[in-house]
DNA sequence: AACGCGGGGCA
DNA sequence: TGCCCAGCGTT
């Protein structure tokens, strides 16, 4: 019979187990005190806006989500108005997002789905992938904001964390590296899901940058492979 | 597995 | 100029 699970090279090892639990901890102490402040993760924010807004996100900086967001949801303001909407003009507010062709028709398939069904996405991850718009990445969004489940937002941001941190991913997709979502799902298993993700993502986006990361003031760095080389003074880039 | 989508910020 | 950004659907 052919083996359906994965190979072991995609699973976890304790020592890898122990490394991520350590960074969860370690990142969550300094998002508490260097997190962003957006928007969309206020208490204000309405569910619907928490989910709508990851395909705002999409490939964009959240910086510059942050600077439609009050307008976009004034217009939007509910996924009715939003599957109503005239495409041309979503593409227009969308246009200084970029991707914005793609991202009208995938957010107002999305919001069509939601308002057939009353604002309520299955909460079973294969089901979601019959949903208009919804991957991996949107999929685990929806099941933990709205559904309330422990998933990671495996990004490209959590995707190099990890991969720095503790290994590399063996295949180019992230969406489809076996290895790459049993770490995110790992690193989301304990505390506050939300606040562990919001933490990796900050923490990917100020400090562990994909250009220029700054790892001299990296709270994890004596156990990184990157930031030894500060330790050492290796690193220094200029 | 690789590609297109896309405007804008930054070195 | 080239790289990168809270991905996804298609080929």
């Amino acid at each position: 019979m052919a083996k359906k699970s994965g190979n072991r090279r995609d699973q976890l090892t304790t020592g890898q187990k122990r490394k991520i639990s350590r960074l969860r901890k370690d990142l969550v102490r300094w998002y508490q005190v260097h997190g962003r402040d957006l928007p969309w993760r206020r208490d204000a924010a309405k569910e619907y806006e928490k989910i709508c807004v990851e395909v705002l996100l999409q490939r964009t900086r959240a910086e510059v989500v942050a600077t439609i967001y009050t307008s976009f949801f004034q217009r939007y303001p509910t996924w009715n108005s939003l599957a109503g909407s005239e495409i041309s003009e979503l593409e227009e507010v969308l246009r200084p997002l970029g991707l914005w062709r793609r991202r009208a028709q995938s957010i107002k398939s999305l919001a069509t789905y939601a308002a057939e069904h009353d604002g309520v996405f299955p909460s079973v991850e294969s089901e979601l992938r019959g949903v208009p718009a919804v991957g991996q990445y949107v999929g685990n969004a929806i099941l933990m904001f709205q559904h309330g489940q422990a998933r990671p937002l495996v990004d490209v941001n959590m995707a190099r964390v990890l991969e720095r941190f503790v290994r590399p991913r063996r295949l180019a997709d992230i969406r489809h590296d076996p290895w790459l979502q049993a770490a995110g799902q790992w690193l989301v298993q304990a505390g506050d899901p939300c606040e562990v993700n919001w933490a990796v993502l900050d923490f990917a986006a100020l400090v562990c940058r994909a250009r220029q990361p700054t790892c001299l003031e990296c709270p994890v760095k004596a156990r990184c492979k990157q930031g030894a080389g500060v330790i050492s003074g290796r690193v220094g880039e200029t």
